[in-house]
DNA sequence: TAGATTGTTAATCGATTAACAATC
DNA sequence: TAGATTGTTAATCGATTAACAATC
């Protein structure tokens, strides 16, 4: 009965469910949900809403339903992110620069720590604050600011070979923009935002 | 045995399948693979691709595998990228302004052609050459330039009052980058891009 | 109490995989 | 021919749903 043994599906609702829960929270006077309405919200079955807590533990009350700011609690013990992750950045260019400005990662359970880039013209600047480092410097300095985690902005031509320097540099989980498919370790958890690949999963249906 | 019936997950791997081959058929001077190169490249079973691409078709030849470049066309058919649509982007903040200097959106069947926001100070300004318009226009200039596509890169609060007229305006699909549910008749497809939905699915297996 | 909703069971539904005849 | 690999079938595996006793 570990933890292991939950299913990944599982685990890629969770984080739907707190993010609609916290709105709920920030929306709503009540302090009640059901996973009726909660379901009804995201287009899911009450049901499938149920089963997926259940793996985890009894948060709600029969005939009230679950108190909001308790399952935030619960879903963020889970997810492992009541207290901050520190990350960093690898790539100052469009897309690094989004995440430098974006304002939307501390409250969810992420920190900007560290922004990388190899271009010489903009190692040295600050990005929202930030200053940029030498990618050169990643296996130095990730592990000297115990950062696990990483958003990797690269061009994809360079997104493998600065994977593995973050493998070695002891990342865990990476977050890829870039539009391949790179190689880890198993141990290392991938997950990729393509906004192609997902742009196509429209136009098929059209 | 219309499309309407293949599972919309084997749909969400058709994309994946598509970036892999044109990599393959930049990367190599092979003109064939077989389920079981593309298989292990992706980390899928072999026989999981072969009836994924049963659904639409007999793409290959016992023995031999697969001719990339054919596969290639049969998944752009398939997908309906073998032209490229004409895409709105709605909001010139730091995420429209990633979307506008993309340029892994042309050859994979997309083309940015109208950039909208609502402050004063960005209308009229240009992107990357893309003149920024008022998102009041949006009713008026989506029919006008028979545009059913958009990307939505604006505040939170304003991601579902956005979605409301791109809908009204005949958009069909969306990409959202708002971190909400985003609801929408279900005759248009939305698909959301949420980096704190990924790194939170990374972080519980920490 | 009556109404509402949970957590869980069992049934249903759907997706993945193993295996192999066909054949290049 | 021998080796490789497809497309497909049937079996297995896993996820979703319907239903309901428990109970707030």
């Amino acid at each position: 009965m570990t933890s292991a043994e939950i299913p990944d599906i599982v685990i890629s609702r969770l984080p739907i469910y707190l993010r609609a829960l916290t709105r709920m929270a920030a929306d709503s006077a009540l302090p009640t949900t059901s996973s009726g309405e909660l379901g009804k919200r995201l287009g899911i079955s009450s049901a499938q809403i149920r089963k997926d807590l259940s793996h985890f533990g009894e948060f709600g009350k029969q005939g009230t339903g679950y108190n909001i700011r308790d399952l935030i609690n619960h879903l963020r013990r889970i997810l492992k992110v009541e207290h901050e992750w520190d990350v960093a950045v690898i790539g100052a260019g469009a897309i690094g620069h989004a995440l430098a400005h974006y304002n939307g990662f501390l409250d969810r359970g992420f920190r900007i720590q560290l922004i990388f880039d190899s271009d010489p013209a903009k190692i040295g600047t600050r990005l929202n604050g930030f200053e940029v480092y030498d990618v050169a410097r990643l296996s130095e300095m990730l592990p000297a600011h115990n950062i696990h985690l990483a958003m990797l902005a690269v061009p994809a031509e360079a997104a493998q070979a600065v994977a593995n320097e973050l493998v070695q540099a002891g990342v865990r989980g990476i977050l890829s923009y870039a539009p391949i498919n790179i190689a880890v370790p198993e141990t290392v958890r991938v997950q990729e935002i393509d906004p192609v690949v997902q742009l196509q999963r429209i136009t098929y249906y059209a």
